[in-house]
RNA sequence: GACCCCAUCGUCUAGUGGUUAGGACUCGAGGUUUUCGACCUCGCAACCGGGGUUCGAAUCCCCGUGGGGUCGCCA
């Protein structure tokens, strides 16, 4: 019997959330959804002078959007402040950590002037290391707050078999005796991590690539307390177009962004899930519980991937096509939000449901699709300068509006059906009396284009029924101000 | 600089010793005589380089090169 999967996401609260920061998150719960095990939340907000309340805030906020939502009580790293002090001190007591009192100024300027000489610059903990605990301890409690405790580090290297990058090995020799815990008595983040994740239970650790030199320390502590050690898997980075790490300067990077660009959160799921990746058949767009179905740790990549809108968009399309348009009003904030922010509080539901229905296989942000249903909703206020050009070169296209206007006005069922005929029985009509052929085309798109201010869109008659019998036939008679 | 990670079309990727190197986004060309940024069809476009191993290498090994990450008493 395999035990159950614990895993968990633990941003710092510093900012908002980053579609890194997402994306590793996304792992995490679609393992832990896949496995049936359990996802946790964890903030580190251990670095009180840069956490806040908003970032915490930002972060829920960014996950309940994404829907992913944690399977136990949020946990605060703060709250576990005294258990990561009395790690130290234990550590200290078992021999694995040591007291240190050297004075920090001198350590940094030695560090700063081999540096300076292109110098490797390494603790050296050799008076201290060895001094027998009670010893340390007499002079931890005649000189308090003037020490810091350092990890022992032992002899050898430490290895461990990487979820996603196989076996990595770190020579002891490039790690140096870390502090544990600050002269000021606060724990360090390497510390608190593993205090915290063998706390919760944790047995997979999922998180960014820029985290791999940290694991060996944190599998010493792991050691050093007899603990079991979890699973490692390191995900790599999210880059810009220009292949450097994706940051501010590339545009938008809080998955916040995305959601006020009109994004649905299953399309960015499904983006973010492909980045880094793939089921290994040539799917592609996937629901959720697709996703959940499909996803596996095997087939996650080792080489970083750049952040691509366009694809981003294009699912984003993919996705609001197949959404029940129920559902994208819901999307939208629900019928009575789009009534106001359209100014159209006369529409039915029916009206709004239809509209949409209509534009939604062809856009690409929910965005979009309000501000092209609008024009169903509300006559045109500009027209396509180049359509215009086009359709109205022949002065007969304003007559054509103007004929189609008074026969429609004519018409008592007001149907995709009857509104055809009589446009093709007009074409036809002007066909027979001027002895040339006259497509229906040449009605078509001068119609849509006084309609809509529009030369691309849904079926013309679709429109025609949508936008309704008065407001088209007022539309189509402002042809006459194209002269 | 040291250590670690990575390397297939512009981008996301499939490919785990024998493939005309496949798909998707983007782009281009046609089609759809009711348009189009929708849809359909077609097309352009890649194994970083050099050595091995092997009958045979995108696939395995080594060395380069390039990119990234980390080197804090930050997280």
């Amino acid at each position: 019997m395999m035990q159950q999967v614990r895993v968990r996401f633990a941003p710092s609260p510093t900012g908002y959330l980053h579609v890194g920061g997402a994306r590793t998150a996304l792992f995490n719960w679609l393992w832990a959804r896949h496995t049936n095990g359990k996802f946790l939340l964890r903030i580190e907000d251990t670095d009180q002078l840069r956490s806040t309340p908003e970032a915490v805030e930002a972060i829920l906020v960014g996950m309940k959007w994404l829907q992913m939502e944690p399977d136990e009580p949020v946990l605060f790293q703060m709250t576990r402040h005294q258990e990561h002090i009395d790690l130290c001190y234990e550590l200290l007591e078992r021999g694995a950590a040591y007291a240190d009192f050297s004075d920090p100024e001198i350590e940094n300027q030695k560090r700063e002037a081999m540096t300076k000489a292109k110098l490797q610059y390494k603790f050296d903990g050799s008076m201290y290391r060895s001094i027998p605990i009670s010893e340390q301890k007499k002079r931890m409690e005649n000189e308090p707050g003037n020490f810091a405790i350092r990890l022992k580090i032992p002899e050898g290297k430490t290895q461990w078999n990487d979820i996603v990058h196989g076996s990595i090995e770190i020579n002891h020799a490039e790690l140096d005796d870390f502090v544990i815990l600050r002269r000021d008595g606060t724990p360090v983040y390497n510390l608190a991590v593993v205090s915290d994740d063998h706390f919760q239970q944790i047995n997979l650790v999922l998180r960014g690539d820029d985290h791999i030199s940290n694991t060996p320390k944190q599998i010493l502590i792991y050691q050093a307390m007899n603990w079991e050690v979890p699973k490692f898997g390191h995900l790599p980075m999210i880059l810009g177009t220009d292949k450097v790490k994706l940051s501010k300067r590339h545009g938008a990077t809080a998955v916040g962004d995305y959601q006020k660009l009109g994004i649905l959160p299953e399309a960015m799921i499904n983006f973010l899930a492909l980045l880094g990746w793939a089921p290994g058949d040539d799917t592609e767009v996937m629901s959720i519980d697709e996703l959940i179905n499909r996803f596996s740790l095997e087939r996650i990549n080792a080489k970083a991937a750049v952040f691509d809108l366009q694809k981003l968009y294009w699912l984003n399309g993919q996705h609001i096509s197949r959404t029940p348009t129920k559902q994208l009003i819901d999307k939208c904030g629900g019928i009575d939000q789009i009534k106001e922010t359209t100014g159209t509080s006369e529409l039915t539901v029916e009206q709004i449901t239809k509209s949409l229905e209509l534009w939604k296989t062809r856009v690409k942000t929910l965005d979009e699709l309000i501000s092209y249903a609008q024009i169903i909703w509300k006559d045109p206020l500009t027209y396509d300068q180049e359509g215009l050009k086009k359709q109205f070169q022949d002065p007969k296209a304003i007559n054509r509006c103007l004929a189609l206007a008074n026969a429609f006005e004519k018409l008592e069922t007001f149907t995709h059906e009857s509104t055809e005929a009589v446009l093709r029985k007009l074409a036809e009509e002007e066909s027979q009396a001027s002895g040339e052929t006259i497509p229906a085309g040449r009605y078509i798109h001068p119609c849509r284009l006084m309609l809509t201010g529009l030369t691309v869109g849904p079926g013309l008659f679709d429109l025609v029924v949508a936008i309704g019998k008065e407001a088209v036939v007022r539309r189509l008679r402002k042809a006459q101000q194209l002269t």
